[in-house]
RNA sequence: GGAACGGUGUCCGAGUGGUUGAAGGAGCACGCCUGGAAAGCGUGUAUAGGUGCAAGCUUAUCGAGGGUUCGAAUCCCUCCCGUUCCGCCA
């Protein structure tokens, strides 16, 4: 959400952020009821001032003046009854506008329809160069015995999937090693549910607009969350923090869950577009100033870029353009996976600046060194998505019997294995 | 699932119909005091909107919505949320 009165002073520039990021709305008929309703208001309030200014008269007046006072109190009351459902119903549809209103994209965000136009900034780490026929994914999983893909259809349909043996303990550990890596750079690792209220969507950005990807529960408002960006941007809802209490950064681990509406026939096959997985998401919570934030920025960033490096994938940064970045954000870049079996990258994480644009939503103020009530910015990217990072890793460190290399920095956390896997090839 | 209780300001907490935007305390800010600090003392300290150059004026807000009333934090209804106990249960 903008502010109301910076949308008021600077309509061109909001205009120009919904026609480059491509959302339907009619930024005048905004304006336009913006304008009848203060007008309304203000006939509304002065009633209101008369109506008070009666009432305080009414115990100090003298039996014979009381009738007319109260007579005159009646007729006012009767009055604002008419026009305050008026004025509420005006106001509630200004919202649902201002809830569709996006945020202004930097001047630097190059513009676009969709990712296609998406550009790519730099690419980190060596392909790997293989002196065997190197399998993809699924392969590889069937191969060792990891995976089961009929019989988890049969219990939980299609992009559903099923880990087994050392994928289990590969998983584990990947998620471990991320919490642990980003704990190591004062993260405060977070354990949250998928579980949320529904105004929790509405906070974070993701309503009015993403319902069709978000499963509703039955019998229950309750709904589940793609991420725990959902639950954490809201942890701190509608308080007021101080200033000394900022920032706040999180690695929040959580399961995952998306409908994957709209994308019917994409990447079925395998663990890249899955209904349900587990994620650990870097959540940052900062003073509201652009260059502190865009210093966040490249943090989380930076993380993810040197666990990629950890986990020895290589890569690419690509910045979205107007066209993909979604309405809240300010900055994003995607970073993406080196894929052998498709070689190309693809869309392991996702680092966004929503400017205050989501603390608005949710109502994270804190009072600054001068004790004014701010809204603060707020940023987020992956840490590490399993099973979709195990496409990667699995395709880039299978070696060529099958087995798969585990990185250095990973070993810890898989009891100190090199490899996993049994040569089966 | 059953039952009980409760939702007031940054926090705790008073407040059952009229000048209560809301006592008191804590916290915070500033000042005095101090070698410095603490304590102590004093002063100040809600948010959002409209209007105004400004001082100010004004409206709304005591979980939400509706009702009663000239007038509601206070009375009534509905809903939401929370806590506790019992039951069930990983």
């Amino acid at each position: 959400m903008l502010d109301l009165k910076f949308i008021r002073e600077n309509p061109e520039q909001v205009k120009r952020a919904i026609e480059v990021k491509h959302i339907s709305l009619d930024l005048d008929e905004l304006l336009r009821l913006d304008r009848d309703l203060i007008a309304l208001k203000q006939r509304v309030e002065a009633m209101q001032t008369e109506r008070n200014a009666n009432a305080k008269l009414v115990p100090k007046a003298t039996p014979d003046e009381r009738p007319a006072l109260i007579q005159k109190g009646k007729d006012l009351s009767e009055e604002l009854k008419a026009l305050e459902p008026q004025l509420r119903g005006e106001e509630e549809k200004l919202k649902n506008l201002l809830l569709r209103v996006p945020n202004i994209p930097l001047d630097s965000v190059p513009l676009g329809q969709d990712d296609t136009e998406n550009v790519e900034l730099r690419r980190e780490g060596t392909l790997p160069q293989f002196a065997f026929k190197p399998l993809d994914h699924v392969e590889l999983l069937e191969l060792q015995g990891w995976s089961d893909p009929e019989r988890v259809a049969r219990v939980s349909g299609s992009r559903s999937y099923l880990l087994k043996g050392e994928a289990v303990m590969l998983e584990m550990a990947v998620l471990t090693f991320t919490l642990d890596f980003l704990a190591g750079r004062g993260f405060t690792p977070l354990s949250t549910t998928a579980l949320v209220r529904p105004e929790t969507f509405t906070a974070s950005g993701h309503f009015p607009g993403g319902e069709d990807q978000v499963y509703k529960m039955e019998g229950d408002e309750m709904m589940l969350a793609g991420t725990a960006e959902v639950p954490v941007n809201s942890l701190y809802a509608g308080e007021q923090l101080q200033q000394s209490q900022l920032p706040l950064a999180f690695a929040a681990i959580s399961a995952a869950f998306r409908s994957e509406a709209g994308a019917a026939g994409r990447d079925v096959r395998g663990l890249i577009r899955v209904h349900e997985f587990r994620k650990v998401e870097q959540y940052v919570l900062c003073e509201a100033d652009q260059a502190v934030a865009l210093e966040w920025f490249e943090k989380i960033l930076k993380n993810a870029e040197d666990l990629l490096a950890a986990l020895e994938l290589p890569y690419r940064i690509v910045q979205n353009c107007t066209g993909d970045m979604g309405a809240g954000k300010v900055l994003m870049y995607d970073i993406e996976s080196w894929v052998p079996s498709e070689e190309k990258y693809r869309e392991t994480h996702s680092c966004s600046y929503l400017g205050d644009w989501q603390a608005r939503r949710t109502g994270l103020r804190y009072r600054d060194e001068a004790g004014k009530l701010v809204y603060a910015h707020t940023l987020n990217n992956t840490g590490i998505a399993s099973p979709r990072i195990l496409v990667p890793f699995l395709e880039n460190h299978q070696q060529a019997d099958g087995t798969i290399r585990i990185p250095a920095a990973l070993r810890p956390y898989l009891g100190g294995k090199e490899v996993i896997g049994k040569p089966v090839r």
